[in-house]
DNA sequence: CGTTACATTTACGTCAACGTCAAGCACTCT
DNA sequence: AGAGTGCTTGACGTTGACGTAAATGTAACG
């Protein structure tokens, strides 16, 4: 292992992030990478919390949910209440991901059903042209 | 038939939007309701215009997308280049929203994978206490 | 010492689609 | 005339996740 610290350039390759990002996350506490002097190295610690943080995003959280999460996490260590609490908001946002896919897939019917009255259309003025 | 001429007030029981809404619609040249004196009269040709509108919306075309639309149809008629012009628009659509739906259950499937896990913690947990 | 290549901070800007006042006019009822 | 209601305009606020600009620092290279 090289030094178990990275520069912000480093995270930013590794993560695929701005620094502008980075800097973003620690100033909504969601990082606290080591100040040495006016540079910041990011701990093994702040990369296992920003893996987090980028799957939560995956998952539609707001930053200030994770932030919420990750604090109750330190707090808690690994207890139940913490965990519960995961539990719970993961369950919230699975259902509203299934709201908004059911509600995707109606939108596409649609818009399919107005695509193959265009093509009709299309055709009618390809067959007025010929 | 009435008057063909509708308040803001019956639009927005009609089509269930907000006073605000028509007023910024029309600001945003999406609407053209008459002005008797100070308030609007919103004619058969704005509430086929807010139709569109909303169901543009739906599909995820943004009020831009919609305006632009519009506009193709007031100057062309009802002509071939627009028509095209709005199939391959709705096809874009149609792409982005299939790509969207499938991120979503990819991270529908991913977040139910930790669900399950979490549930697997929780019961160790409960095992423990017990 | 000068240049290059980063780094930093602060603060304001962006985008979308409206919401939320504040203040005033227009009309009706009494 | 006063009260009440509805409509108007205009400007600023909201939300989230950063982007961008400007001014400055600092570290290493040659």
């Amino acid at each position: 292992m090289t030094t178990d610290l990275m520069t912000i350039r480093e995270m930013c390759e590794a993560y695929d992030v701005t620094p502008r990002t980075l800097r973003f996350y620690e100033s909504k506490e969601l990082l606290f990478p080591i100040r040495e002097g006016t540079r910041r190295l990011f701990t093994k610690r702040d990369r296992a919390r920003l893996t987090l943080i980028l799957r939560g995003k995956r998952f539609g959280f707001s930053l200030e949910d994770i932030r919420q999460l990750l604090d109750m996490y330190d707090r808690d260590g690994s207890q139940e209440t913490q965990l519960r609490r995961t539990y719970d908001l993961a369950r919230e946002r699975l259902a509203a991901m299934e709201t908004q896919r059911a509600e995707l897939d109606v939108a596409i019917a649609d818009l399919k059903d107005q695509l193959a009255w265009g093509e009709e259309m299309l055709a009618r003025f390809a067959s007025n042209a010929a």
